[in-house]
DNA sequence: CGGGTTTTCATGGGATATCATGGGATTTTA
DNA sequence: TAAAATCCCATGATATCCCATGAAAACCCG
């Protein structure tokens, strides 16, 4: 089911610090369990963003790892890739992360900060930018629908999808 | 089933709050589960107006997503687009929802708020463009059934969730 | 079918809880 | 030892919850 939706604006502060809106905080509390970090954050490879995993889905992404022989180079290159660039973060108690340098300045975060809702997970942006990839997903989105018309690519059906 | 049928007009008032019209949010209340939100808001991407969609109707439809790839780019597109803009509305004991700024801005509602059904789905519109809407929709909705005479545009009103 | 009663609806307001923001003290880490 | 992280507390704004009221709609009875 999906969780996160919206997008929210909050402040970094002087100590690095900021809110996780507060519906977003509910979804991953309900979804940590005990002694688990409340979320995985880890550099987008596709956009200068934050993701933020819940730390179960974070967990399911490396079950294809198993699979692999644990000294294969494969492995070594999906590990690398999967944990090497991924923070634990909790919170305080008023619902406060802080983000790893690394990840601020990927993200090119200075003193406010976008939380965009994805459904399973959610992102983190700096607010202009964020603003300007809604709009670019807006217009592609439209454009995935139209080309899987004849069922020829490999996305099947989204002829039926959306917006 | 339930359908929105009708324009119903109410007054958002001094703390943000508007009515949604009885028969709407009986309709609501008939298909939303447990602990599930009574509703979802978006910006609409055609018009300057908000979508209202059933929590179960909005689910929906993200089912295409499952078909794409995770990482691909365009399953982060659809999920931007179906879930960056997108509110839960929960509704008061009197019926009243919250909008959010946002799409407040996006609808360009001041004091006034029309709430237009369209069979699966409303929209909330402000009334003087909900009025020139529905204007512009009966003559285009006459220039529509002109050629489709041969049946071929009778199949469902699945252009009510679109843009 | 009309009049009276009851119920529902939309609107308004106040009290309380939660949220986001800010700051200081203490502890931990490098 | 200094910097960073963690913990704790406070506060204004906003959301949520609760209650009241007049108008309109629905219902009932003769």
């Amino acid at each position: 089911m999906s969780v996160f939706l919206g997008t929210h604006q909050n402040r970094l502060d002087a100590k690095g610090r900021v809110s996780i809106p507060a519906s977003f905080r509910t979804a991953l509390r309900a979804q940590a369990a005990a002694g688990e970090s409340l979320v995985i954050l880890r550099p987008s490879h596709q956009h200068p963003c934050i993701e933020a995993w819940p730390t179960a889905a974070f967990a399911a992404l490396s079950q294809p790892l198993d699979r692999l022989d644990m000294f294969s180079d494969d492995h070594d290159d999906m590990a690398a890739a999967l944990y090497a660039d991924a923070y634990p973060a909790d919170s305080d108690r008023e619902g406060r992360i802080i983000l790893p340098d690394a990840l601020k300045e990927h993200a090119g975060l200075t003193d406010s900060v976008a939380f965009m809702g994805l459904g399973r997970i959610f992102q983190i942006w700096e607010p202009a930018a964020a603003e300007r990839r809604r709009a670019e997903a807006r217009t592609r989105s439209r454009q995935v629908a139209l080309p899987a018309r004849g069922g020829t690519s490999s996305p099947s059906g989204n002829g039926a999808a959306t917006q």
